[in-house]
RNA sequence: CGGGGUGUAGCGUAGCCCGGUUAUCGCGCCACGUUUGGGACGUGGAGGCCGCAGGUUCGAAUCCUGCCACCCCGACCA
C-alpha cells in the first residue's frame, strides 16, 4: 500500500475508499458488501451512539431490543412498507446444515428442515415492533409510546461502500405511537430537529431540514422528514430521517385505543433513524488530502503527544511532563493519548495521527526540555506553534473549541456557496455538470417532472426545505406555477 | 440481470500472447546494529496448492474446457 492518499481532485471516490482504509476506520469483510468496523472507526461510532442516546433519552424516549427475524406474515401485512423493501430482503428458509453424502467434509442444506414460515432480515423494524406494541397499547394511558432501538439491519444491495452503503449496517430506529396526528406530527418533527442539532452541533456537518417528496418518501409513511447533507464533491447526502406514518401501521397491525370519553381509534405513529452511514458524512464533509479530520467532540483521541528523544534519559524527562500534561488535560475531560511507541519515529507517527485526524498534537523534545515549551499542531488547518508550558491546558481546550466551530464554519461556507438559484432549465443543467451542490429551483409538484428531471441530469428532489417562504414562481422545466423552490441535487 | 475486466506471499504487482533453470519486484513482516524535531538506513531472514476442478503435453502460472469469486460501468437503493 503506498503512503500517500489519492487526493481528492485526482478521484474523489478512490480518495474516499483508500482513507476509509488508512485511517484503520472499516474494512471489506469476506461477506459481498458487508464490512468490518474496525476498533478506531468504532470508537468513532460509540461517540455518536453516546452523544444521539443521550439526546433520545432527553426527549423522553427509552432503549428497547426487538428481533432480528422477521415472519414474512408480519413482514407484508403493511402493503407500501413490504412492496418497498421486498427486493433487497434476506430471507431465511431452513433452520439447519447436514454433512453433504455426495462431498465428504461439506456442509448442505438439510432439506428436511426448511421452514414453515419464511423469516425476513430485517430491512427495517416496523413490522415486528408494530405486531409488538398490539400487546403493549391498549388505552390513551399506554401513550405516547416512545421506544428506540439500536440493532443492525440487512439490505440486500447492488452496489456497496464503505459506511456509505453496505448490505448489512448498524443503526437506531424510533418507533413511537401517539394518540393524535398532530402529536405524532410533532414527534417526527422534534427528532428530525435532534437529528439536525446532533449533525450541526456535534458533527460540525450543516444540513438542511426538509420534507421529501412522495417519490422519495419511506415505503410506509404519509411524511418523511430529512437532513440533507453535503458533501465535497458537491453530492448530496441523505443524513438522517424521522417518518410520519399516519395510521398506516396501526391499522395493519390493528392497533387501537381506547380513549378519555371511551371511543376506539388507531394509534398514530412515527419512526425515525440514523446509521453508520453518518461515518460515511463525517468523512466526506471535513478530510482532506492528507487524511481524515475528526471535530473534536467526535475524536477518539482529542490530543496526542510525540516524544522526541535521543537517548533513555530524555525519553524519561520527555515522559514525565507527557504524562503530566496528560492527566491535567484528563482533569478537564480532553482525551490524551501519550503515543510512547519506541518501534516508531516521530515522523511515522505524525504522519499516521494525521491520516487519523486526530484535532491537536502535541510534541515535546529536548529543546522543550531546554526551554519549558511544547511544539502544538492543529489538525484542521495544518499549523503550528511553540507555547509555553505553563497555560498549556487552557490553550488546548480553547484550542479544541476554536476547531470544532471552525470545522463547521468551514463546512458552513462551502455549502452555503453551494446552493445556487437557478430560474431555467439550461442554467440547471450547467450548474449541476460544472459546479455541483444544491440547486434551489420551482417545481410544479408533479411526481412526472420530477422523474425526467431525473431522468435527464440524475439529480433528484432532496427535499422541501422547511424554512422556505412561499414565493410565486415557474417551474424550472415545465414552466408551470410552483409556490416554493425545493433543493436538487445528484445524491449518493 | 446486461456489458467489460481481474484472480500470482498479508497488500500491490512482473511473468501469460510465444509452455522449459530455484516464479519477479516493491511495501509490509521477523532478527541484529546504527538511528529518532515530518513517513529512517544497512545486513540477514521468513513467507507461494500461481482462484478451484478437469484436460492437452515429456513438462502448465503460461494453452483448452468447466466452475467459483471479486472489481468496474448500467438498472436498484439510506
Amino acid at each position: 500500500m503506498s503512503k500517500k492518499l489519492t487526493s481528492r481532485a485526482e478521484d474523489y471516490s478512490k480518495w474516499y475508499n483508500e482513507l476509509v482504509v488508512k485511517a484503520d476506520l472499516a474494512e471489506n469483510s469476506a461477506v459481498r458488501g458487508c464490512m468490518v468496523i474496525k476498533p478506531y472507526g468504532y470508537a468513532i461510532w460509540e461517540k455518536m451512539q453516546a452523544e444521539l442516546d443521550k439526546m433520545f433519552k432527553e426527549t423522553g424516549h427509552q432503549n428497547a431490543y426487538f428481533p432480528l427475524f422477521v415472519p414474512k406474515s408480519l413482514f407484508e401485512a403493511e402493503e407500501k412498507n413490504a412492496e418497498g423493501f421486498a427486493k433487497e430482503c434476506a430471507v431465511v428458509t431452513h433452520y439447519r446444515l447436514q454433512n453433504d453424502p455426495d462431498n465428504p467434509g461439506k456442509l448442505r442444506v438439510d432439506p428436511e428442515a426448511k421452514l414453515e414460515e419464511e423469516l425476513v432480515v430485517r430491512p427495517t423494524s416496523e413490522a415486528i415492533i408494530w405486531s409488538t406494541f398490539k400487546g403493549w397499547i391498549q388505552s390513551y394511558r399506554d401513550l405516547p409510546l416512545l421506544i428506540n432501538q439500536w440493532a443492525n439491519v440487512v439490505r440486500w444491495e447492488m452496489r456497496t461502500r464503505l459506511f456509505l452503503r453496505t448490505a448489512e449496517f448498524l443503526w437506531q430506529e424510533g418507533h413511537t405511537a401517539h394518540a393524535t396526528k398532530g402529536e405524532a406530527l410533532k414527534e417526527a418533527e422534534l427528532m428530525n430537529n435532534v437529528y439536525a442539532t446532533f449533525a450541526e452541533n456535534f458533527m460540525a456537518i450543516p444540513v438542511v431540514k426538509g420534507v421529501k417528496t412522495e417519490s422519495e418518501r419511506f415505503a410506509g409513511a404519509d411524511e418523511t422528514y430529512c437532513i440533507e447533507a453535503l458533501m465535497q464533491d458537491g453530492k448530496a447526502l441523505q443524513a438522517g430521517t424521522s417518518h410520519f406514518l399516519g395510521q398506516n401501521f396501526a391499522k395493519a397491525f390493528d392497533v387501537k385505543f381506547t380513549s378519555k370519553e371511551g371511543t376506539k381509534d388507531y394509534v398514530w405513529a412515527t419512526s425515525w433513524g440514523v446509521s453508520t452511514r453518518l461515518m460515511g458524512a463525517l468523512i466526506m464533509t471535513h478530510s482532506d488530502d492528507e487524511g481524515l479530520v475528526l471535530p473534536p467532540s467526535l475524536a477518539p483521541n482529542q490530543v496526542v503527544i510525540v516524544p522526541i528523544y535521543k537517548t533513555d534519559e530524555q525519553f524519561e524527562e520527555v515522559s514525565k511532563i507527557a504524562n503530566l500534561i496528560k492527566s491535567d488535560l484528563n482533569a478537564k475531560g480532553v482525551s490524551v493519548k501519550y503515543d510512547n511507541r519506541d518501534t516508531h519515529r516521530p515522523g511515522a507517527k505524525f504522519a499516521q495521527h494525521e491520516l487519523q485526524g486526530v484535532p491537536l498534537r502535541i510534541a515535546i523534545g529536548p529543546k522543550d526540555l531546554e526551554n519549558g515549551t511544547v511544539e502544538i499542531a492543529r489538525r484542521d488547518t495544518k499549523t503550528k506553534e511553540v507555547i509555553a508550558l505553563d497555560n498549556l491546558t487552557s490553550t488546548v481546550e480553547n484550542l479544541l473549541e476554536e476547531i470544532q466551530n471552525s470545522l463547521y464554519k468551514k463546512a458552513l461556507d462551502y455549502r452555503d456557496s453551494h446552493i445556487t438559484e437557478v430560474e431555467n432549465f439550461d442554467d440547471f443543467k450547467n450548474i449541476l455538470k460544472n459546479k455541483g451542490g444544491f440547486i434551489s429551483a420551482h417545481w410544479d409538484g408533479t411526481i412526472e417532472t420530477e422523474d425526467k428531471i431525473k431522468e435527464i441530469t440524475k439529480a433528484t428532489i432532496r427535499c422541501i426545505p422547511v424554512d422556505t417562504k412561499e414565493e410565486e414562481g415557474k417551474c424550472v422545466f415545465t414552466g408551470n406555477p410552483s409556490k416554493r423552490r425545493v433543493l436538487f441535487a445528484k445524491a449518493y
